[in-house]
DNA sequence: AATGAATGAGTTTTCATTCAT
DNA sequence: GATGAATGAAAACTCATTCAT
């Protein structure tokens, strides 16, 4: 069954993002996804259960790997301000690097069916894990107000930068992605309200 | 073709708001719509020009109707904060008091293709230059900085809520919606940072 | 039901010819042939019993009216030579003159199914006659061989201008039927060898 | 696509011309078919474009090989007025052995629409091509007038060779075909006219 | 491990026809 | 007689998945 890693893996994923990338979810067939490939149809089922599996595969491998860097780089940092800056910075970085990657996380992904949904939030667990213990820290070091209501900062956090790479997609990435970050950090950071 | 209005085209809308969440979207065939209205199948067709546009029409009925009663509800407020707060609250009111329309906008409704997401973006337009007048008028009066990023202050916004929305619907509303707005909107307004 | 004759009949049969010639059979709903004719979908069936019976309807029109014209047009004829020489013409011309018939009965009224081309070929039956009787008059007055196979006769003569009739709508009319006949129907006569 | 030749492609083509010709083009349903050829539905769409395909592949299937067998069988002749018996007798004792053929051809083949009628015709110039080829070396020869139109006479032949099969046909092929050849190569040959 | 030919379930949409007004 | 809104049956085609080689 599903022998996770190996060559081919990484092959499938990488076809299957960009297949997906061109032409939708729903028209990305997975002989379409096996020729991109250089497989054969059959061969996708030895490293994937079923078509929805190579989606959430993709999400958790390219998504695991980008939380594990993130975690590694924000220990390197001490001010709280600091961290959620570069979260914010690395998530767009990390999308405006691989646009493909990006259509599919912030346009396709979403087409997929309730199920599927599911995992792909198990997934992102990790990633909200890693906001709420930059909030959690801030909260302890004082930076965050005492009665901050965490599980909203941190939707709050994820919808604003997650509503941001969308239009950016939406947009055809026309203009300059990382840029942005550091307003948008301000704007989390002390709200739209003049000072 | 599509005879809009009608008493048969809201019947259908109805029954497609129930049947897809219910079902979701891709369970929920035209029959079954048909069934719920109390319609023949070929019926659907005299109103809708397909099953998509089944999914759109309601967007912009239900949308379209939700933006016409807050332009008219927020002329009555004068001030800028109040207005925005009131913008949130009757979001959050709208889809609390529709579960199974939360679980349409909120779910169902973005496993659509790229072509009906543009559509659907069109609609939403109404709603974000909605957004967008407010955060001009405060502007203008001085309640927000005269150098506020417009667009990302407007993204932040929607994508906010909108991720409020979209975890109260994946936790099975099981807590209560509109009583998060104040929060929010303290949120927004003046940011994570402990003043 | 079925009220043959009338004002509406006629502009039902005329609306019909009109919109397959253009759209051909399979296009040709009922609803656009009502519309072409100015009267509700409902109307057709005070005049017809159902879609294919306006097809056949249409042919024993125009056929019929064709055959009435020919067997007079001949009784003034003494010579059999002229008799099939003129049929030949008036077949000729009388579809040269309305191509959109043409279209219909060459190629259009061939697409129905087995059921109606039985009900054709009763129609037909009038016009194979009126070859027949040229054919006995010529053999009774010497013109013809005494031996020849009637049936296969009238076969040859309507299989030879009817081939000629559809090449020629086949080819868009580009060029002229009626000056066609005199060879044609020398070559029924005489045949191919030189003599 | 389309995998022509193959052993599955024979079957799917026989099982087509005894289904359509026992239940009518359009009662012929894709999954009859499949069911008569004794392989799935899908399988048909590995050989056959559309339903469509599969009646034009037949066509020229049967037809091709048709021509080509005659090509061959007319070079060993050397006599013209031979060769045109030989055709004539090779289309009759071809759709003479296979009655459920010549039901497709002579009726369901036409009911067809204007877009695959253009095909036929493609598939059907290799044989009009043999039948002129006939006509040009019979006026080197001097065996027919130098001034015969070419055109009409290959219309006079095709048309009236089919239309005694379609009769043939239409009378439940209650009586030989084969005999008719030779009367009817007379009639071509010398016309109706007493000599 | 790899292949790819074969499978067959599943659904939207059209349009001839009806019948209450 | 005339209307036209409503009906509902009917079928081609796709594509994820399997399994013999």
């Amino acid at each position: 069954m599903a022998k996770k890693k190996g060559q081919k893996f990484e092959q499938i994923i990488d076809a299957a993002v960009k297949v997906i990338a061109e032409n939708g979810y729903h028209h990305s067939q997975v002989s379409k996804i096996a020729r991109e490939a250089g497989v054969a149809d059959g061969t996708i089922y030895l490293y994937f259960k079923n078509k929805e599996d190579i989606l959430i595969s993709l999400f958790e491998e390219k998504m695991g790997s980008f939380v594990i860097r993130s975690k590694e780089r924000l220990a390197s940092e001490t001010s709280v301000e600091q961290k959620l800056k570069l979260l914010i910075e690395m998530h767009l970085k990390q999308l405006e690097a691989d646009y493909d990657l990006a259509i599919v996380t912030q346009l396709e992904l979403r087409q997929s069916n309730l199920a599927l949904r599911s995992r792909i939030n198990e997934v992102l667990k990790g990633y909200l894990g890693l906001i709420d213990s930059i909030l959690a820290e801030g909260m302890e070091k004082g930076f965050f107000s005492p009665d901050l209501d965490r599980r909203m900062a941190r939707q709050v956090i994820f919808g604003a930068i997650d509503e941001v790479v969308t239009n950016w997609v939406m947009k055809d990435h026309k203009y300059e992605l990382v840029p942005l970050a550091d307003s948008l950090n301000q704007m989390l950071l002390t709200g739209l309200r003049k000072a």
